[in-house]
DNA sequence: AAGTGGTCTAGACCACTCC
DNA sequence: GAGTGGTCTAGACCACTTA
């Protein structure tokens, strides 16, 4: 018994095809499954469609695809989660709530071992540390902690953040070739929790990024949210 | 004065000529970018390449792409983070540790009322809860907190959560459409604290996550982290 | 060595959207 | 209505991998 030939039209009929097989276990996880060639012929298309459709699964990690060994359903599908990771004032507007910004400290100094191990700076290179407060309806929403490079970004010095964040001018005015973000949990400091305005020791969501640009580390930040954000996203 | 014709070879080279005008500024956000056929007769191949440039492109946040609009580089982009989310054993076997498991509590009965918003499910009907408990070489890694409603899976008869945990025998077993994620931060409970082996009131970070089929909820689980877990990920 | 996916091409038609 | 991206096709060559 096969299957009508097609739902719809287009490669995403030929994914969802697909995707009903491995549903139904029809194929099972492991299990090679046809090639591109055979189909093709078999829903009436071109192989390049198939192509098409078994790279969007393959993007979701539902098959896994090599050459010459074929594609097969996965054993393990290692789901891909997919994060927009917005400039804060968007974050916040885009709820529907008024933004707010707030320098709250800037100097110039050395970073201490953990930052200049990021940085990849000599022991005594001094950078631009900026600590700046987001508000939303003027409610304290996350705090911006960053180390800047102001050699790796000379454009640095016809920033205002005094009036505009870090977070914002950065995004706007340095493009970055790579970067690396990581998010994790950890009881608010005093600094933190005062500028937050929530008790010492709240569990807090934080979200760390380092962002280089020609093999060379620009900035690093720290951005500590209040109590109870959550970050969402679908499958 | 227009660029060498390409850097290399195939889309790959396309997409990186135009992240270098992007880049250079060239072309500045919030400004429309040449048309795919402008494009295709500039850098001489056929205007599907172009087609596939631009899509990882926009895929990535960096360009927006609108019919009969043409494209424009993003104003204010929207990074796009891809997050892998494995299941819980591979987690820990791919840092190189061993993998442990151990069942807490299993038991049928009416969930909480935020549960059953989430479940969408009647007032009193009872779901599965489990809870068990995931460790790396032998330490508390996460505790994994499931209501599962049986109804809606009930291939859910056949497993054995003493030997496997919901999280691999799910994934293993129930193909599912959509699901939901988030990522937060919370303050270990009584519970959490003495099964992950950290003080009561540690900032932990957890995963939320509730997975669909067919327009029925599944499963929804919580899955809480010992103190320090960071995922990680890059840009 | 051979088979598979990865990609390119040239041309075509279509869907959507803005004017 | 017209112009743009979205997609399909049929054929071809290539890169990689594994048997």
């Amino acid at each position: 018994m096969t299957q009508p030939p097609l739902a719809g039209h287009g490669w995403q009929s030929v994914r969802d095809a697909v995707l009903d097989r491995i549903r139904s276990r029809d194929w099972v996880p492991g299990q090679p499954i046809p090639h591109e060639a055979d189909l093709a012929r078999e829903f009436g298309c071109a192989r390049a469609t198939v192509n098409r459709a078994l790279r969007a699964l393959a993007e979701a990690g539902l098959i896994e695809r090599r050459r010459r060994a074929g594609s097969r359903v996965s054993a393990q599908p290692v789901r891909k989660a997919t994060l927009d990771i917005p400039v804060i004032r968007a974050e916040i507007t885009g709820k529907g709530l008024g933004y707010g910004y707030s320098l709250m400290s800037m100097a110039t100094a050395t970073p201490p071992p953990d930052v200049r191990a990021i940085m990849q700076t000599a022991p005594d290179r001094p950078l631009l540390h900026v600590e700046a407060l987001h508000l939303a309806d003027g409610r304290p929403y996350a705090v911006e902690n960053r180390w800047l490079d102001t050699e790796a970004v000379p454009e640095a010095a016809t920033a205002d953040f005094f009036v505009q964040s870090p977070n914002e001018w950065l995004v706007q005015n340095v493009p970055f070739e790579g970067g690396d973000i990581a998010f994790s949990a950890r009881a608010a400091g005093g600094p933190e929790a005062s500028a937050l305005d929530c008790p010492e020791g709240s569990a807090l969501f934080l979200i760390e990024r380092t962002t280089w640009r020609a093999g060379r580390v620009l900035t690093t930040v720290r951005i500590t949210y209040a109590p109870g954000h959550r970050l969402h996203t679908r499958l």
